[in-house]
DNA sequence: CTCTCGTATCTAGCGCTGCTAGCGAGGAGA
DNA sequence: TCTCCTCGCTAGCAGCGCTAGATACGAGAG
C-alpha cells in the first residue's frame, strides 16, 4: 500500500463519513419538522424515508429504531430550550422577575413546540437523564433553571433538589394545560401563584 | 301481544342488558389488569378479546375504540385515587400535615399504579376534564386536593387555581420521577420542599 | 309447532405500523 | 482486469386498530 493510496483512501473515507453525517442530520431534521407539523403519530418510518428520499432500511443504519430518532430530536430540542431559557434569564432583572421570566418561557416553549417538548419530557425513555452521561444540552437547559432558582434557596436548601421541584411544577403545568386537563384560562395566574410561593410571597 | 308476553319480553330484555353490562365490566377489568401487569402497549384489542373470551368486534359494540376503553379504566382509576386521597386526608391532623399526607399519597399512587395513572393523566384526551361534564370520580379526586389546599390559600387567592397549581406540581414530580427524568432518591425531600413552599415555610 | 325476521356474534380482511432478511449494483484495492 | 466488500434496495414478517359481510340463534306471529 503506497502512501498516496493511503491518503486517497482516507479522503474518500472522510467524504463518505461527511455525507453520512449530512444524511443523519437530514433524518433528524425531517423527523423534527414532520413531528412539529403533524405530531409524532404522523412520523412513520415510511414517511420519514420518503421525506429524505431514501428507502426505509437506511434509517436503521443510522439509528437503532424510531425511538432513537426521537431521542436525537429531543437532544436538539434541549439545545433550543436552553437557548430560550438563557435569553429569558439574562434579559430579566431581579430575583423574582428572573424566575417568572424563565417560568413563562418554559411553559411557552411547551405550548409552542408540543411535539418537541413531548419527545424531550413525556415520551421516550432511552435517553439518560439525571446522570453525567445525559446530553450536555440537557444539562445546559437544567442549569438555566438552576441559575434562577439558586437565589431563592433558603439556608440549608439543596439547590439541585429545589430546582428539580420547581422544574416538576412547570412540567406539570405545561403538560396538564396542553392536554386539556387544565383550562388555558388561568395559566398566567397559576404561574404567578407558583412563582410567588417559591419566592416566599 | 298479551301482558304475559310483554312481561316475559321485558325480563328477557333486562337479563340481556344485565349480561351486557356484566360483559362491559369484564372488558374494563381485563383492560385494567392487563395494563397494570404489562403496560398499555400490551393491551391490544386482540389480547383483550382473548382475555374476555369473545371476539374482537364485540369490544366495538361496547366502546368506540381502544381509547374509549382506556377512558373507562381511567374513570375507575379516579375513583380509586379519590378514595386513597380521602383516607389520607381524614387520617391526618393539622394543615401542613394534611397537605403533606395527601401529597405523599398522590405520588405514591402514581408510582404504585403507573398504567392507571397514565390512562388518567398522561395518555388519553377524549375524556372531559375541567368541565361540569367531567366524571364525578374525577371531581371527587380533585376535591380531596382542594380540601387540603384551601386552608393554605392566602387572602384573595383563588382556591381552585391554587389547587390546580399544587396538583400540577405533584403531577410533574410523579411523571418525571417515574420516567427516570428525576432520580427516585430525593423524592421525599422534593415533596417536603414543595409542601414547605406552599404552606409558606 | 313452524316459519320468519331481527339481532348479536363471528370470520376474514384492510391498510397501516416498526423492523429485517437477503439480493444486486458499483466502487475500492490487488 | 478481476475480486471482494460495502451499501442501499426490494420484499416481506408479525402485529396493530378497526370494520364489512356472513351466520347462527332466539323471539314472536300464524
Amino acid at each position: 500500500m503506497t502512501s498516496t493510496a493511503r491518503i486517497r483512501r482516507m479522503t474518500i473515507q472522510t467524504r463518505r463519513e461527511r455525507e453520512r453525517a449530512e444524511r443523519e442530520r437530514l433524518i433528524v431534521n425531517a423527523a423534527r419538522e414532520l413531528a412539529e407539523a403533524e405530531g409524532w403519530d404522523a412520523v412513520t418510518t415510511r414517511r420519514l424515508a420518503a421525506e429524505i428520499e431514501y428507502s426505509q432500511p437506511v434509517l436503521y443504519s443510522h439509528f437503532k429504531g424510531k425511538g432513537a430518532i426521537m431521542a436525537a430530536v429531543a437532544v436538539q430540542g434541549c439545545a433550543d430550550l436552553a437557548a430560550e431559557l438563557r435569553a429569558a434569564r439574562t434579559a430579566a432583572r431581579g430575583t423574582r422577575e428572573s424566575l417568572a421570566a424563565v417560568a413563562r418561557t418554559y411553559t411557552s416553549f411547551a405550548r409552542r413546540r408540543p411535539a418537541l417538548y413531548d419527545a424531550m419530557f413525556t415520551h421516550l425513555v432511552d435517553l439518560p437523564f439525571a446522570t453525567p452521561e445525559a446530553p450536555p444540552a440537557l444539562w445546559d437547559a437544567f442549569d438555566q433553571l438552576r441559575l434562577v432558582v439558586e437565589p431563592i434557596a433558603a439556608e440549608g436548601d439543596d439547590t439541585g433538589l429545589l430546582t428539580e421541584t420547581f422544574w416538576a411544577a412547570l412540567h406539570g403545568l405545561a403538560t396538564l394545560t396542553r392536554s386539556g386537563r387544565l383550562p388555558e384560562d388561568g395559566h398566567e395566574r397559576r404561574l404567578d401563584l407558583l412563582v410567588r410561593h417559591f419566592t416566599g410571597e
